[in-house]
DNA sequence: TTATCAACCAACCAGTTGGTCTGTTAACAT
DNA sequence: ATGTTAACAGACCAACTGGTTGGTTGATAA
């Protein structure tokens, strides 16, 4: 194939890499308040290009929007074609999805509250049918299976699918309303909660559909 | 310079009817896009009376915001005080707390959306610490007495309360996410649908803890 | 009847925000 | 070198939005 001239982050002039910085910042930006919440100036401000680039790169605001859900269904399924959850028992299987989830999330926090903002602000028209589903689909699967292997109980598993995805991202979606629950000082992000919430998600996941 | 005299629709002078259908019209505005993203005008087109109006009750967006978010905290707790939770088997406690709290939102499904936007956008600051916690102590204080008793499997009580409010919420804050799991032309706000939800719930939350 | 005031409305204002326009310069091909 | 173009900056604008102002009117008391 034809050799693409391969340029090294030139850093001063590098469409790819700015538009990527413009990703991040709004990412972060849309996580807070949504489509109708953000600002794009707000977003610029974070990259250290102008607003002008926005428009520029983007189009316009929906046009950025878009690409932030776009990339971050994507980056969901490929890491959900990672996760081993064919061809093995139900039980390690769901435990394996929760999991890798919720260090996904670990890692990037901000996708729960973009998704909520995308379906109460905009009826989720901004993704389409396919992309969402593709995020729900592998659990509804792994349940069905569970219960016709008789190791989960009778549970409709659309229900339960949305249920356990509801535990599962709760906790990054309510920080600052839960937090007080904790004695004052400590820090739902640090490693330790987060671990102690992936662990407690897991177990409660399992447990919530196994037979008894 | 005189403006025309005008005259209007025979309006009846009721403050606190007024009031109420503010308060009622910006519910549901908070209720999508948050403290920021909800339009006074919008609101006030709501109700039937002008704009001024909220900034004559309420003093300002903000007042208005405060007013929303009181009157729904101290619904979910005059809610929960009713609650048969205390004296009685563990178990049925939580079934009879998730089941109310899930019978309450059937009735009114803006609360959860307003409490996430409250926490991510306003990172809390518009409601009292006493207030959020005391809608999450009464599940903590049922999850400490069922391991205590036995009932319950050595969970974190603190984890375990925040993930089973998620999980109850989570259908309701993402309703235009998920309907697309369903056929086509399934109403996820149906009777139905919301009695298939609290029940996959309830059952779902007592078996995410209970000793198998 | 009439005086008073709370409850209401329409018009307006100033700050904000998404988006545009014009111009500039780095990078690259020739 | 030099012309071309993609990648930027900055000034600007029209629409929108929270909030104000001044005037109007229904209800209530005297």
């Amino acid at each position: 194939m034809v050799p693409s001239p391969k340029k090294h982050a030139p850093a001063i002039r590098d469409a790819e890499a700015t538009k990527t910085r413009i990703l991040d910042a709004a990412e972060e930006e849309f996580a807070k308040g949504g489509l109708l919440g953000a600002r794009t100036e707000s977003i610029a401000a974070k990259t250290g290009v102008t607003k002008s680039m926005i428009f520029y790169h983007f189009g316009d605001k929906e046009g950025l929007y878009s690409a932030v859900l776009e990339r971050a269904v994507s980056q969901r399924v490929a890491s959900i074609q990672k996760t081993d959850i064919h061809n093995i028992d139900p039980e390690i299987a769901l435990k394996n999805f929760v999991e890798t989830f919720l260090r996904d999330l670990s890692g990037n926090s901000h996708l729960p509250a973009i998704f909520f903002y995308e379906g109460i602000q905009n009826k989720g028209r901004f993704y389409s049918q396919i992309a969402i589903t593709s995020l729900y689909t592998p659990i509804v699967d792994i349940l069905r299976r569970g219960t016709e292997a008789g190791k989960f109980r009778d549970v409709d598993p659309l229900h339960a699918a949305v249920n356990i995805v509801g535990m599962c991202v709760f906790y990054y979606c309510n920080i600052d309303n839960v937090k007080h629950l904790w004695p004052a000082g400590t820090n739902p992000l640090s490693d330790e909660m987060k671990e102690m919430h992936r662990r407690m998600a897991a177990e409660q996941t399992v447990a919530s559909v196994l037979v008894r």
